[in-house]
DNA sequence: AGCTAAACGTAGGCTCCCTACGCTTATGCC
DNA sequence: GGCATAAGCGTAGGGAGCCTACGTTTAGCT
């Protein structure tokens, strides 16, 4: 049955209050402030979003959605790689809370947006591997991995510098797969 | 003047209650807990460390003092660097809570154990540009932004390949300057 | 033994998270 | 239109953790 008028009201509300406060404040707001902005009571709010990142979630969700979207038809998957970490590099920059969606350690279940951008990430690496333009020592796990960086640099004017140096960094060591073979174990 | 001999007492078995709890159960205990087991109140807690930072630079002052010594003496500093991060792999991997020393975002002043860290790498990105064993494209913080990764794996049977494989990376990455070269702005 | 400053613990305020419970109101039916 | 009902709501409060003010204890010196 479809939620009662209001609570869709309520919802909408709160989606909308939680991505202002959420690219404002960064991930950490309290969620009463949440509810207060968006003109309802906390419990209301832990009605329609059972955690805070549920509430993350739904509030990006449009955000999340198109990083699962991998554009393969122009070039090769490396062109791919670099036109999709483009996207991930500017969400990372202006949505910082989907850092805590993206990085959580959950036991068990990871969130659903994780599971989304792992992927993106292995259909492109599936892709380099038949075109031959990425190598396949890394899984997409990893690659997230090397990622996380992005979300532990400071923000501030140097930020973009810094993350296109890391994010071209992450392509072009997967791009090389020759220098990564004979390598001693660390 | 030196302090009181039950007042030294206290901050030892702090220090040492600290480093048993966060080893045990990361670095989100409870002060309140680490401060019960050593068997004093938390305001001797926040007595002796301001904060919960404080408290982890100096339980874990010998690895940090450790990161800070660079062998620079056999083979190039590439060689170097895949030393030095074997023994960074290490400490992530039994000391979670250096991460939060490590990659905290602080707005002025970074806590010393994360200058530490930088300063090591800077002297092997250094020697490596001397001898020609490592890119200069990447500075020392770059690096270690890259290495945040290490701090959200999921720990467990495979974290160690995990993160060797994105150690590896990072070396193989920082040795081979032509592939960088001539990248499209991301 | 007695003095004093150093060190201590208790107790409590603050913030945030989350839930139990009783009230309000939208909605479908007559 | 009015009313029954369950969907939805807010208040109020307990719990955890952080941090501090303040009065008390005690080590160390003479």
């Amino acid at each position: 049955m479809p939620l009662r008028a209001d609570a869709r009201a309520n919802r909408a509300a709160l989606l909308t209050s939680a991505a202002r406060l959420f690219t404002d404040q960064g991930p950490d707001v309290a969620l009463d402030a949440i509810a207060r902005d968006a003109g309802v009571s906390i419990a209301t709010l832990y009605r329609h979003f059972p955690s805070r990142e549920a509430l993350i979630a739904e509030a990006y969700g449009a955000e999340i959605a198109a990083l699962g979207e991998v554009d393969l038809a122009e070039g090769t998957a490396a062109d791919a790689l670099t036109r999709w970490l483009a996207r991930f590099v500017e969400y990372a920059r202006t949505k910082r809370a989907l850092g805590d969606l993206v990085h959580a350690l959950p036991e068990g279940s990871s969130p659903p947006a994780r599971e989304v951008i792992v992927d993106a990430l292995e259909r492109i690496l599936a892709a380099g591997a038949r075109d031959g333009s990425l190598t396949t020592d890394q899984d997409a796990q990893d690659v997230l991995a090397l990622l996380a960086g992005l979300w532990t640099l400071p923000d501030g004017p140097e930020w973009p510098a810094r993350a296109g140096r890391l994010a071209r960094f992450v392509v072009a060591g997967l791009k090389s797969s020759d220098s990564l073979t004979g390598q001693p174990p660390l």
